[in-house]
DNA sequence: TATCGTAGGATTGTCAACAATTATGCGGGT
DNA sequence: ACCCGCATAATTGTTGACAATCCTACGATA
């Protein structure tokens, strides 16, 4: 990871294209993107001045992208001490989905308010096109990304900036607990029926159903946890201080 | 403002009080409560060398407190330029009053799916006692204090971290965005009512009626806000680039 | 006289070093 | 053998200085 730079050669090509960019902003997509993908375990701490070394820069750059992820949830701080990936417990997988489904719902109903919905609609059934595909080449990282965008996208047509951006970062959160309590995204084969559904739903305006699809889609998730976690409780009762 | 420190007496007793805190965080705090009180103007220009003088710290912490209040909405930041205090449109207003509704009602539905709410009830009705008082003696800004501590205290007791959060900076923007469009707090006669309303429907466990009564509440700061923007709309048409 | 190019000043972005705080390992005492 | 206190080591928090970038104002030219 981060092959980027050399040792100091920083006046990178990347980095003159678009000149509104700041490097600690950079820096940040790429520890986000690390942490999602699972390159920081569980409760690991993130050394600056490693980070720094990692990076090619110094260490105040990263110390902002850090405070940054911290901000969204993705990194914790303990002062003095240093900046840990949390520990999420299936808890907070629970309230992550009641605050994402909430602010879902929301969205939606917004959605079905408006008469025009052809074009959220043209993108959603082609995103569930792409997912299709992404499914029959078992490209499980591509479907969970895809999932996510559909998901956006819904938000995003809401219209609403707080809207999108409380959900961003809900939605990461939720990427880094599937992450940690799943080891990953899951193989669902109702995944594909469940957003074509709402695609449908949305394309002919029913808002109840689409809601209860929403609501469905939603408890289908904490449920599939809660299986998964009766596999592995043994392991959460050693740290109950 | 920030008669805190000398010009470099950095030992302050409030630093000893509390060893778990961050430099940064006390700044943090300081220039967020500065930029609620209506210390720096709309579209203001933050200079962190002033700040930092101000408070008598080097320009990293302040640049670590600026980027907190950037992610919470409260400032925003323009790269090589400076951070500014955003100049906040009625449609902003609108659009915070959105998401906040929708978190508010999320909450108010799962406090009343609840069998235990003596604690939440009798600290509401405090609130509004207080509310009361503060209304008689005409201190307004206690009167927007204690209405923020209402709606809070109803969020806080979904139980729901995320919720908390983020509804925590939603109420910061609003009162933000109150502070620019209406130069403050309004005088609502109806205010106590509402509050007092509320409170006993939350008593008797009436969800539907709590809920209708939530959205009329927030329905009417919207309409005031339409009210007063009819008397200024000619300034906002020179910026819709 | 109006406009374009350029120099100046100011502010932010970044860096490397210093200081404070915390955790860890060792030695002595009970 | 176990526990307490102290010194050491590592990491974060903070600082001051350097470099890049942007806005502004001045002057030359058409």
């Amino acid at each position: 990871m981060a092959s980027r730079n050399d040792t100091n050669a920083k006046a990178a090509p990347a980095t003159k294209r678009l000149p509104r960019t700041t490097l600690s902003g950079q820096i940040a997509e790429q520890i986000r993107a690390a942490i999602l993908d699972g390159t920081y375990a569980l409760g690991a701490q993130l050394n600056e001045m490693e980070l720094a070394s990692t990076f090619g820069v110094s260490r105040g750059p990263v110390r902002e992208a850090l405070q940054r992820l911290i901000q969204e949830g993705l990194l914790r701080s303990e002062p003095h001490r240093g900046v840990f990936v949390p520990e999420l417990a299936p808890t907070d997988l629970i309230d992550i989905y009641f605050v994402r489904r909430s602010l879902e719902l929301v969205a939606m109903r917004r959605i079905l308010e408006t008469p025009e919905r052809a074009e959220v609609v043209r993108d959603l059934a082609g995103i569930v096109r792409q997912m299709k595909a992404a499914v029959r080449r078992k490209d499980w990282p591509q479907v969970a990304d895809l999932d996510m965008q559909f998901h956006r996208r819904i938000v995003d047509e809401a219209g609403s900036e707080r809207l999108t951006r409380s959900f961003a970062t809900l939605q990461a959160e939720t990427r880094l607990c599937l992450q940690m309590l799943m080891g990953g995204y899951r193989e669902n084969a109702a995944l594909i029926d469940e957003h074509q559904l709402l695609v449908d739903l949305i394309e002919r305006g029913a808002l109840e159903p689409a809601l209860a699809e929403l609501e469905r889609h939603f408890g289908d998730p904490v449920r599939t946890l809660q299986k998964a976690n009766a596999s592995r409780k043994e392991k959460l009762g050693a740290e109950a201080a």
